[in-house]
DNA sequence: GACTCTCCCAATGTAC
DNA sequence: GTACATTGGGAGAGTC
C-alpha cells in the first residue's frame, strides 16, 4: 500500500498543508504590500509633477518620523563635527 | 505690510498646503505598509514556531515568484558552473 | 581672554585634530575599497564578454563561500519545502 | 573512448579552466575588499572609543563626498519644505 | 551581575 | 539609477 498520507500529510517530515497555508498567507500579504508601495510611488510621481523635488521630499518625510528632540541633538553634533572638519562657514564670533 | 499670502501660500516659493497634503498621503500609506510588513513578520514567526526554517521558507516564497521555465534554465546553468568548478559530487556516468 | 586652544583644540568640545585624522583614514580606506569593487566589476564584465552569465556566476561565487555541509543541509530542507508545495517534479518512488 | 577534453575542456559546454580563473580572481579581490571593510569598521570603533558618535560620523563622511554647491542647494530646498510643513522654528522676520 | 540570545534597524548588494 | 531583499551589527531583554 502506498504511504498513508492525508491532505495534511507530512511527506518527508514536512506538514504540507500547514506549509502551504503559511506560504499563501505570506503571498497574499506581500501582494497587498506591493499595492501600497505602488500607491506611494504614485504620490511621489504626482508631487514631482507639481514641481516638488522627490529626493528632498523623501528626506522631509524621513525627518518627520524622527523624534524632534533626538533630531535636534543629532543635528547639533553633526554641526560640531562639520565645524571641526572645516566644512562650515567659519564661526563669525570667533573672528 | 506683511506678504499677502493665503492659506495655500507659497511662502518661499513652496505651496505649503499642497506639500502637506502630499506628505500626509505618503505617511498614511507608509503606515499601512508597515502594518502589512509587520503582519508578514508575524506569519514568519508563527511558521517558525511550528518548526519551519524561516530563512529557507523565504527562499521558497521567492522561488514561487519566478517563472518555472526561467528557474529551470538558471538552475541548469548553475549546475554546469558548479560542476566546472568541481563543486558537485562527480558525474557518475564519467566514472 | 580667548579660550586657550592649541592645534588639537576641542572647539565646541570636539577634538578637531583627532576627528580629522579619523575621517581621513576612513576616506582613504573607502577609496581603496572602491578601487577593488571596481576591479571586481571588471572581472565580471570580462567573464560576461567570454560568454558567462554574470548573475549565475555570482551565485556560484556565493555558494563557494558557504560551508558545504551547511549548504547541503539547507538545500535538503528547501527541497522538502518545494516538494510539499508541489513545486517539484513528482517523486518518482511514490508513483 | 572518453570525450577528448584537454585541461581547458568545455565539459558540458563550459570552459572549466577559464571559469575557475575568473572565480579565483573574484574571490581574491573580495577577500581584499573584506579586509578593507574590516579596517573601516575598526576605525569607526576606535573613533567611538574616543567619544565620537559613529552614526553622525558616518553622516559627516558622506557629506564630505558631496559637491558643496549641490549640498547647499539641497539643504536650501529641504529647509523650504520643512518650513512649509511647520517643522522649523518659525521665521523670526515674519513674526 | 554577566552573558547569551533574540529582535530590530541600518547598510550593503542585487535585480529591475 | 532606483527600489527591494538580504545580511550583519547593535541594542535590549531574559536567564543562569
Amino acid at each position: 500500500m502506498a504511504p498513508k498520507v492525508g491532505h495534511n500529510s507530512q511527506a518527508g517530515g514536512v506538514a504540507a498543508g500547514q506549509l502551504k497555508a503559511f506560504v499563501e498567507r505570506i503571498e497574499r500579504l506581500e501582494e497587498e504590500k506591493k499595492v501600497i508601495a505602488d500607491d506611494i510611488k504614485e504620490v511621489y510621481a504626482e508631487a514631482k509633477g507639481n514641481g516638488f523635488d522627490t529626493k528632498i521630499l523623501k528626506k522631509a518625510v524621513a525627518l518627520r518620523k524622527k523624534d524632534p528632540a533626538e533630531r535636534e541633538e543629532e543635528e547639533t553634533i553633526l554641526q560640531l563635527y562639520l565645524q571641526a572638519l572645516g566644512m562650515l562657514p567659519q564661526e563669525e564670533d570667533d573672528i
